[in-house]
DNA sequence: GTCTATAAATCGATAGAC
DNA sequence: GTCTATCGATTTATAGAC
């Protein structure tokens, strides 16, 4: 039995060798640049080879979306250990704007290709993606239950639009090159404070 | 002379039956999907011939967007007679996310694809780009004027938070299919309250 | 001006030898 | 388990006949 367990282990190096090389050509070539190819002569396999262990490039591009969520998700720790909900929303907000600019491919990745569904498709499990998301939720309910809310919308509506205003600015800076030229710093500053402004008593 | 002019035209008829094909292509098979040769097959032409209207594909691309670009400024139009500025941005803010679900590979193709920048390029230039956002932040300036703005924020800043807002509302919806689970219009209805309330004395 | 034909480069995925 | 070899299908773009 230690035959198979060394196997076992064996198989998830390989996994991971895979998994690692297709990151850095994501990284540095972007996601078109993902080929089966060029992950086997990155690692220096047979292009076949790979097929033993994934079942196709969508499966591996999959492996790394889920992946690359998990890293947002660690982004945020910092956050969660501030006590006021406000404060901690905000801070919120400027992590998830740093990570997607620090590391606009995996961002890419995760919330401006095709595999994102995948991220969240355990819509009524506690999946990643429900998992930050309720995080937000629970901010806004918090403000609710101390009544500093100056709104009627719900906390999902809430954590909804906030989740869009911080993706907005992420996602226009990554493919509007030089637009908007509001820097970034400045836009995040200016659309948090306008966002509690119009959000807190 | 004559001669030239007609063939002058026939040349532009040309391009256009190519727009056309290419425009139709995107429409309903999205970006990746847009080749030479099914454009040429579309056009019922051998696929060189094109090469001798369009550089290449990329420049096809590049004129879609560009076209894009404009369809999304027409739909704009309605509100430009709206007198008070924040009723006026209310409207642009509802008929930006009106036209980016209602056209939703028109508006990848504008803001979420390689193509963008191309539109925006004339930087230092009235390009259909720029006088797009000087009409937003004409209505803040507005604002600013009237008296009612309760930030310091310029103008520029103003718009482009509000932007970035819109576009994330839009992008999100695009991309992340049943996210965020709020339906659009409340989206868009809770976004626009919170940022007025935000911005508004 | 248009076509046919094709070059040249990709790609994903598989079959079969070893 | 890995590799070699390759299928089969793409693509952009060009060369040269007509």
């Amino acid at each position: 039995m230690g035959a198979t367990e060394r196997r076992e282990r064996e198989k998830a190096a390989f996994r991971e060798q895979v998994l690692d090389a297709a990151r850095k050509i994501v990284l540095t070539h972007g996601f078109q640049a993902l080929t089966m190819r060029k992950i086997a002569e990155a690692i220096e396999y047979a292009p076949g080879t790979i097929y033993l262990y994934f079942e196709n490039r969508d499966a591996i591009a999959a492996e790394l979306t889920q992946r690359g969520f998990e890293e947002l998700l660690r982004a945020f720790a910092p956050a969660t250990e501030i006590a006021d909900p406000a404060e901690r929303l905000k801070r919120i907000g400027e992590l998830y704007v740093k990570f997607g600019l620090e590391h606009p491919e995996t961002y890419r990745l995760i919330f401006m290709e095709r595999y994102t569904s995948a991220v969240f498709d355990a819509k009524h499990d506690s999946g990643p993606g429900n998992q930050a998301f309720q995080f937000l939720i629970d901010a806004f309910d918090r403000l609710r239950a101390q009544g500093r809310l100056a709104t009627d919308a719900t906390s999902t509506q809430l954590a909804d639009a906030f989740w869009c205003a911080v993706h907005g600015i992420v996602s226009l800076k990554l493919t509007c090159d030089g637009y908007p030229e509001t820097p970034t710093g400045d836009l995040q500053r200016v659309m948090q404070s306008v966002l509690f402004r119009g959000v807190l008593k």
